[in-house]
DNA sequence: CCACACCCACAT
DNA sequence: TGTGGGTGTGGG
């Protein structure tokens, strides 16, 4: 019998092993094919793998079925077999479902295909109505399916068809094989300052030595990380190699993409979950065989088979939106690192404030550090004040303290934008009755359900729940009893309604900038002058730059701290950082509000200092003493289920059958911080460990030995963010 | 995970 | 005797 009579297969089902079978009858097959598996009566895609890297169950010769299908596409190669090995194992996750990620959807591993969209003729349809009009209006220049179209311009399917009739609205046959337009390296080289220079030169001779490499871009927000690590990219271009550039959230990409195409004169390709399908499939192929040659997307892209990749970029790199929380809890910023190492190129991890975890490897000469110290320009930063709420407390009902007030009403004097920041989605965190004290609460969650305003609902940030707001209290029918408890972004603006009548203010919201087009319009109407006062969550500090918004003010500097995890000390000085570097990007200077109700706290003083070096210095310390990552390891293991019962039963069979392990403990369970979620009751614990032990190996063994019933789920979440 | 066989309870 | 649901197992 010959070598290749038997392959052994990963096929896309996480509940299966690697399955053997005999070669298709019509294609050779190597290691990375990827091909179409019959699995009783079903067809699953799976990918040909070394046979002798994953041990499985022997099935006699005659018992193996034909693979049904080798598809024309390149395989996935041995450094990305490698890297998918290397998260399932890490992260102690089926190899199916890492393996998963780099793949499509079956339909896009087919051949070329074409789907039909539709744009605007310019021609005038013969009979207008407002809608008609509207929906003229916002698709201009655009193209896509009906569906898409009408979302965008916010009318009905039916108005985008009667479009379509009336020959105002044009379909067009779309290739999905069309080619990605190359990004040109000398379109238009920047002008760098001394400092960025020397880190851009640095960053080409490593894309051009080849190699792994990884390198901490760290520099002040305004220096111009951006710029820096275009040289690179540029370099990898000029040697014919692809580039990933990962991005902590694609829906806010716009800025990016401008500064992109204004440096390489075309946008990249981009990849995030809101593709639609003929996209997928089209940046897909271009991806795997080399055409796309910058690709920009979020932690999912890391996993995509390029086919000669010779730089990764991870932007924002302390950002913790690359941790991923369902599925394969992978972190994309180390799994990133990992990928740099086995296909042997550089990766940069760039950030005005890194995480201690990078700072530490930069410490430790692990990766290569380059520093901006300085703004790009003449532009300085901004200058940090702490709002004692305390001293300077704001009037009864209301959160803006008047000095921050004050502050606001200069900067409309001048003609400039402020920008507060909270992070809090909708109107009030808490809606309560007044007569009996009922707070709404979410049927499947531990959680309140948060009053929007906009959309005049209660909604449930956690599952999604929805409910309109009822006149009369649902626990003792008293009518108009109910009153909001704390603020969100949207209270806000009501009380700056109030006290400024007439700026012009946008609330910046997942809500509100729910698409890269949302993202899009709002940037243009910041430019264009048309906002003073922008009101948002997290979603405003990152990426943004905008030369006359010069106040930032921070609604509630104590927020971050109330969770009290390992980082929540080192988020919120991020996140007050990362907003305060939104502040005098040009050539004005920027004010920063910061509002407490403890200003000698170490996070807020370190920030009025500007002194992130103690900042950071003391943090690592506490950490080291604590033995807290990054100097130990932590792994939280969940245990939920529907079943209240069968939750804390199996939670207690596996803190029962903890092993003693000498540099581990184990603490649990106990129940979640968020005890229920989704319906399902949650269960912690959490596995503490000297970082020079294998951890995963231990729990791998510890719950490999155990069982427990079919409706209870066990995740482990190893180096977790969130302790919830 | 998903399809299917199998078993048992209960209705016809 | 039929049927629906819960349970268990095989899939290569």
């Amino acid at each position: 019998m010959g070598a290749m009579s038997r392959v052994r297969v990963i096929v896309l089902n996480s509940a299966l092993g690697p399955l053997d079978y005999r070669p298709p009858k019509d294609a050779a097959v190597a290691p990375g094919s990827i091909v179409v598996a019959p699995l009783g009566p079903r067809q699953l895609v799976g990918v040909v793998w070394e046979a002798e890297r994953l041990p499985a169950e022997e099935v006699e010769a005659k018992r193996l079925r034909p693979l049904l299908h080798a598809y024309d596409v390149p395989p996935i190669a041995a450094p990305l077999r490698r890297l998918v090995e290397w998260t399932a194992d890490y992260y102690l996750a089926p190899l199916a479902s890492v393996l998963r990620m780099t793949l499509p959807s079956s339909s896009a591993l087919d051949g070329a295909r074409t789907v039909i969209e539709y744009r605007a003729t310019g021609e005038v349809p013969g009979r207008m109505t407002p809608q008609r009009e509207q929906a003229l209006e916002r698709i201009a220049g655009r193209q896509g399916l009906v569906r898409e179209l009408a979302l965008a311009a916010d009318v009905s399917d039916g108005v985008i068809r009667g479009l379509v009739k009336a020959g105002a609205i044009a379909a067009v046959e779309v290739s999905v094989e069309d080619p990605f337009p190359v990004p040109d390296p000398a379109y238009a080289p920047p002008d760098l300052s001394e400092a960025q220079d020397t880190a851009a030169t640095e960053l080409r001779a490593a894309v051009a030595d080849g190699g792994f490499a990884p390198f901490l871009l760290d520099g002040v927000t305004g220096s111009g990380k951006t710029e820096v690590y275009f040289e690179a990219v540029a370099e990898a271009l000029r040697q014919g190699r692809q580039c990933l550039v990962l991005l902590p959230e694609i829906a806010l990409t716009e800025p990016f993409l401008k500064r992109f195409s204004a440096r390489f004169g075309t946008e990249p390709v981009a990849w995030h979950s809101g593709l639609r399908q003929s996209q997928r499939r089209r940046a897909w192929r271009a991806i795997a065989s080399g055409d796309a040659r910058v690709v920009v997307g979020a932690r999912s892209s890391l996993f995509l088979p390029y086919r000669d990749l010779g730089l990764i970029v991870v932007d924002e790199a302390h950002e913790t939106s690359f941790k991923q929380e369902d599925g394969v809890q992978y972190h994309a910023r180390d799994v990133a690192v990992m990928r740099a190492k086995l296909e042997a190129i550089p990766v940069i991890l760039a950030s005005a404030t890194p995480a201690i975890e990078s700072r530490q490897m930069a410490e430790a000469g692990v990766y290569r550090e380059l520093k901006l110290p300085a703004r790009y320009g003449c532009a300085t930063l901004p200058d940090i004040a702490a709002v004692d709420l305390i001293a300077d407390p704001p009037p009864r009902g209301r959160w803006l303290a008047p000095s921050l007030v004050a502050a606001i009403d200069e900067t409309l004097e001048r003609d400039e934008q402020a920008l507060l920041f909270l992070n809090r989605r909708g109107y009030a965190p808490l809606t309560l009755c007044r007569a009996c004290g009922h707070r709404f609460q979410c049927p499947n969650c531990t959680a309140w359900m948060v009053e929007h305003r906009l959309t005049a609902r209660l909604a449930c940030h956690h599952c999604g729940h929805v409910m309109p707001p009822p006149r009369a209290c649902p626990e003792c029918n008293e009518e108009n009893s109910l009153v909001p408890c704390g603020p969100g972004v949207e209270r806000i603006a009501d009380e700056v309604a109030a006290l400024f009548p007439d700026a012009r203010t946008a609330i910046v919201t997942s809500d509100t900038i729910w698409s890269p087009a949302k993202a899009a319009e709002f940037v243009g109407r910041m430019e264009a002058g048309d906002i003073d006062i922008v009101i948002g969550t997290q979603l405003v500090t990152k990426g943004y730059h905008f030369p006359n918004l010069t106040l930032v003010g921070v609604v509630d500097a104590d927020l971050g701290l109330s969770g009290g995890d390992l980082r929540a000390a080192e988020r919120s000085f991020q996140q007050i950082s990362q907003v305060s570097g939104r502040a005098g990007r040009g050539e004005k200077l920027g004010r920063v509000f910061v509002q407490t109700h403890e200003p000698k706290a170490p996070v807020i003083a370190a920030l009025v200092s500007g002194d992130a070096e103690g900042f950071y210095a003391a943090e690592t310390e506490a950490r080291r003493d604590a033995a807290m990552p990054p100097f130990g390891r932590l792994a939280g293991i969940i245990v939920s289920s529907e079943d209240l019962n069968a939750a804390t039963e199996t939670a207690r069979l596996i803190g029962r059958t903890a092993p003693s392990v000498d540099q581990m403990a184990v603490f649990g369970p106990a129940p979640a911080p968020l005890a229920m979620l989704r319906g399902r009751h949650r269960q912690r614990l959490l596995v503490h460990a000297a970082r020079s032990l294998d951890v995963q190996d231990v729990i791998r063994d510890w719950l490999g030995k155990l069982d427990w019933p079919r409706t209870v789920r066990v995740a482990v979440d190893v180096d977790p963010y969130s302790f919830l």
